[in-house]
RNA sequence: GCGUCUAUAGCUCAGUUGGUUAGAGCGCUACCUUGACAUGGUAGAGGUCCCCUGUUCGAGUCAGGGUAGACGCACCA
């Protein structure tokens, strides 16, 4: 074996086994146990979110399939409509041309032909993550079967009056020219202003002044309002006012909407240009006047002056002309949300369309249900009060979208606008006996991406189609995602789900954080943070980074801050990592937070955890490969140290199935940390040595210890493998032949996982083990503070024995020679007085280690006195304690009984430490 | 306005139903090339658990109030 780990040598090797393989289908016995992958849209690329979430899905997958269950990981890609057809207009206005060029069907078969060279980027990336979905079911959105579901779903909804059509306002993005839902709208604080403007009685009795932030609206407005008590208006409510530049007539009305408190107390009201204006203008049957085009122009309705101007050219112009007129009061800075699109970054304008929509509240009751009474549960638990927020203030779901990527959606209007649902033209013909020579033309919109992904746990196993998948795998076990699509996405899903199958969709909902950058700060490619997985596996050069980070961004301008800023933070460029570092570091930081600032030096540390692993191999195979390791039987006498670690193995693998069970990874990946370097590494291997190397120990107790290094070795594996199954099965392959594993398994990831076993817990060696580490770290500390060269050989002499030291004493001490480094361990005698010494305790045993020579008075004093004024802090503390009547009478016994025994102990080390210093002044 | 979350070592974070001297990793200091590993070993330094008040024999943990920050929803003429 290399001296050190490389994991770029084995990664891609060993995946293509797997697959290959067909490692990762279900088995097709045991539990069911089912993740869903959160299909990722098909233009994208894996971002450290996903990273995140894939290593978690992965670790749960790879775990559940050890422990043999019937494991399945849906995955799959969504369409991704807006973001797909972008994509490929992109491509398209780079060679001059647009969409309308070649026409929507051709158009289509370039986003089909698109998606065949580079949709499965995401999916090759998430195989460098080592993850193990079942790519043979591999699913996309707009595959043949699911657009059936899709169909079928829109049919019947329509059929039970659940899905309709209505013309209403909603989020229409100029540039996309499209709707979009308020999820995809962001509303941030911006400066702006408010003109206010002066709007005169067409009686010419006077004039009133409104205040708006969209001065261009105005061209729209059918009424003003005030609040039907407002006294200052009472004598004009009912009157109408002359609408300047337009010379419309509108009337004054009243509604307690308006706050009187307001501005001047008087609202323009635009019902066709703002929300709550509709809502308005619904109540009163105000006209609705659409002053816009699609693309946010001014249209034809409006006064011929402003036709065909920008939405912001017509504002100015129209502030200018009021101004002329002297009917502009004032302007104002003011500080406004504005509604942006989350894709094109442009102003969102409320605009009157038609939209098809589903009517939730009925679907919502059965999802809201779902998880109060407890049958899904939310892990952290708190995301239900999100959850619920949302779903009991639901608003109907406008599915329509005016792209031609995506699902058709399926209605046919004849000449009179009249509207035919069905699958298909001939189907809707028959549906409703239309006869064969009626013109029938298809909706041009299709339906929001988020329509088909909200059946993607029924869909994905055949339905319509009854298929045994839909059997056993609905309901799935677990759905890890983040909180930001809880709306978009799981609530959907819950809600169809229980719709067309009657069952929910998942048991639970594992919420994960949200992946920050080291600041905290989300990563972003505006703020030139954005971090590759792919390059933390891999490793970047300096200038590969900077080119990757600056390259195809919205605002080119940042380019420099963004190469100073990762020319600083990474000098070098970043190290390759390998996957199962990096799939370390996700689990180790998936705690309960929200936010996960991810840390580079996390990586390496676990980086550094892998090497630590492949070289205990390497020491392992050293001592076992050309061994009798007890395979062939043989007598094994497992020493208190093997049994040692057996007991701890067995506690750290209990450790981490109950960690796993409550989905915090960070502890389970810390129980695989802490064994595997601070109990197996620093101390078992280091307690083999001394009996591997022994001239007293026998055959049975070498094969013992053998037998001990190579199967907790390939047990430790095991356990790891579903964090990181690189590294695990690579050395697992090497480990096994010469353990006790007699599988036929290929590859560790269909071995199975070490099954707990209480027998092996063994209290009385780790006793035994931990007086050793006691005994060993004593010698050390004094060594350590007393600055005596490691290399030094000891004389030790033991003092104040009980039963039980002696005992441990007889079994190890020629192994305790070696680990401290000793000269000599001898007991001393009755009669005997100490040589003035440095000491350790061990309970009640002293440790003497004779200064003469080695030890400065001074510096073993100053020590003493630290150790002592330790001491006495304690004692103090817990003399205070236990003299407070309250306390005594109070506290239970057993708090109490810990304190004395606190109490005692600290008396007697502080006595003998008192002994030695006044035996080392007196010197 | 409504709701959620966070504050613990220089940094990133754990800390279970309140009960040993509050832990880990990284970083820092000193020493060490010993035959698995310098991507290593040994020892060490480092904490007003954001602040106040309360409950309790006992509070990092529970309650109330505050400060600072993050997020979601609603509203914004």
């Amino acid at each position: 074996m290399e001296k050190t780990f490389n994991p770029s040598q084995i990664e891609q090797a060993c995946y293509q086994h797997w697959e290959n393989k067909g490692m990762f289908r279900p088995s097709g016995h045991g539990e069911p146990y089912c993740i869903l992958l959160p299909p990722p849209n098909v233009t994208g690329s894996l971002h450290m979110g996903h990273a995140f979430q894939h290593t978690i899905m992965d670790a749960l997958i790879r775990y559940h399939r050890m422990k043999g269950d019937n494991t399945l990981w849906q995955c799959g890609t969504d369409h991704a409509g807006i973001a797909t057809q972008m994509v490929v207009e992109r491509q398209l206005n780079a060679k001059g041309q647009t969409r309308h060029d070649l026409g929507r069907d051709k158009f289509v078969e370039r986003i089909w032909e698109w998606k065949e060279e580079s949709g499965g980027n995401i999916t090759q990336q998430m195989r460098r993550l080592g993850t193990s979905p079942d790519w043979e079911r591999e699913v996309f959105t707009m595959d043949e079967n699911l657009s059936e579901a899709v169909q079928e779903v829109f049919v019947q909804l329509y059929d039970e009056g659940l899905i309709y059509r209505g013309k209403r306002l909603v989020n229409w993005d100029p540039v996309l020219l499209t709707a979009v839902s308020d999820l995809e709208v962001v509303n941030e604080e911006e400066d702006g202003h408010m003109w206010h403007m002066r709007y005169p009685l067409s009686d010419g009795s006077g004039a009133i002044v409104v205040a708006t932030t969209r001065p261009e609206t105005m061209l729209g407005d059918t009424a003003v309002a005030v609040h039907p008590e407002d006294e200052r208006y009472q004598d004009i409510i009912g009157k109408t006012i002359t609408l300047p530049l337009s010379q419309r007539q509108i009337p004054i009305i009243a509604d307690d909407y308006v706050d009187p408190e307001f501005g001047t107390g008087c609202v323009k009201i635009t019902p066709a240009h703002d929300f709550n204006d509709y809502d308005m203008g619904k109540r009163h049957n105000l006209p609705m006047i659409n002053v816009f085009t699609d693309d946010a122009k001014i249209n034809d309705d409006a006064p011929e002056a402003y036709r065909g101007l920008d939405r912001f050219e017509a504002r100015e112009r129209i502030v200018e002309d009021l101004k002329a007129l002297d009917l502009l009061v004032d302007i104002k800075p003011h500080k406004l949300k504005v509604p942006r699109g989350d894709r094109t970054g442009v102003v969102i304008e409320p605009y009157l369309t038609n939209q098809w929509y589903v009517a939730v509240e009925s679907l919502a009751k059965p999802a809201i249900d779902a998880v109060e009474s407890g049958e899904i549960r939310f892990v952290p638990e708190n995301w239900n009060k999100t959850y619920f927020q949302w779903m009991h203030n639901i608003q109907d779901w406008c599915i329509s979208r005016q792209l031609w990527w995506g699902h058709r959606i399926p209605a046919w209007f004849d000449e009179n606008g009249k509207v035919y649902v069905g699958k298909s033209e001939q189907q809707v013909r028959e549906k409703y006996a239309l006869s064969d020579d009626l013109p029938l033309k298809q909706d041009e919109d299709v339906l929001d991406t988020w329509f088909s992904s909200a059946l993607w746990p029924f869909a994905t196993m055949g339905w319509p189609k009854e298929t045994p998948e839909l059997e056993t795998f609905v309901p799935s076990s677990v759905l890890v995602t983040g909180f930001d699509i809880i709306f978009f996405w799981v609530a959907r899903m819950i809600m169809m789900t229980k719709k067309f199958t009657g069952k929910i969709p998942f048991k639970e909902i594992y919420i994960t954080g949200l992946i920050r950058d080291e600041n905290g700060d989300k990563m972003s490619k505006s703020k030139g943070n954005v971090l590759d997985p792919i390059d933390l596996i891999d490793g970047i050069g300096l200038d590969a980074l900077i080119e990757k980070r600056t390259t195809g961004m919205m605002q080119p301008q940042l380019a420099d801050k963004i190469t100073k800023q990762t020319r600083k933070q990474f000098p070098e460029g970043i190290n390759a990592y390998g996957t199962d570092a990096l799939r370390f570091t996700f689990a180790a930081m998936a705690s309960t937070s929200r936010d996960i600032n991810f840390d580079m030096s996390r990586v390496e540390g676990y980086r550094n955890f892998c090497n630590k692993i492949w070289n205990a191999t390497r020491f392992v195979l050293m001592n076992t490969e050309d061994f009798d390791t007890g395979n062939a039987g043989g007598e094994r006498i497992l020493s208190p140290f093997d049994r040692w670690i057996w007991s701890r193995f067995e506690r750290a693998v209990a450790q981490f199935e109950s960690h796993l069970a409550d989905y915090r990874f960070d502890l389970a990946a810390q129980t695989l940390y802490e064994f595997t370097w601070n109990q197996f590494c620093d101390w078992y291997l280091e307690l083999s040595k001394p009996i591997l190397n022994s001239d007293s120990a026998n055959d049975a107790e070498k094969r013992g210890t053998r037998h001990t290094l190579i199967n907790v070795l390939e047990q430790l594996m095991r356990v790891l493998h579903p964090i990181m199954p690189f590294i695990s099965d690579e050395i697992w392959q090497r480990v096994k032949p010469l353990s006790a594993n007699f599988t036929d398994a290929a590859s560790i990831m269909v071995d199975v996982f070490p099954q707990f076993e209480t027998s092996v817990i063994d209290e009385q060696a780790e006793a035994d083990i931990e007086w050793v580490k006691a005994f060993v770290i004593g010698i050390r500390n004094i060594r350590g503070e007393m600055d005596i060269a490691p290399s030094k050989r000891l004389p030790v002499l033991l003092n104040n024995l009980s039963e039980q030291d002696k005992t441990r004493l007889r079994n190890t001490q020629e192994y305790l020679l070696m680990l401290a480094k000793l000269e000599s361990i001898d007991i001393l005698d009755e009669e005997s007085t100490a040589p003035a010494s440095a000491t350790a305790l061990v309970g009640e045993m002293e440790i003497l280690i004779p200064m003469a020579g080695l030890i400065d008075k001074e510096a073993e004093l100053a020590r003493l006195a630290k150790a002592a004024e330790k001491l006495e802090k304690e004692l103090a503390r817990t003399e205070g304690k236990l003299n407070n009547q309250n306390f005594v009478s109070k506290a239970p016994s057993e708090v109490i009984d810990k304190e004395k025994a606190k109490l005692e102990d600290a008396q007697m080390q502080l006595k003998k430490l008192q002994e030695q210093q006044q035996q080392i002044e007196a010197l």
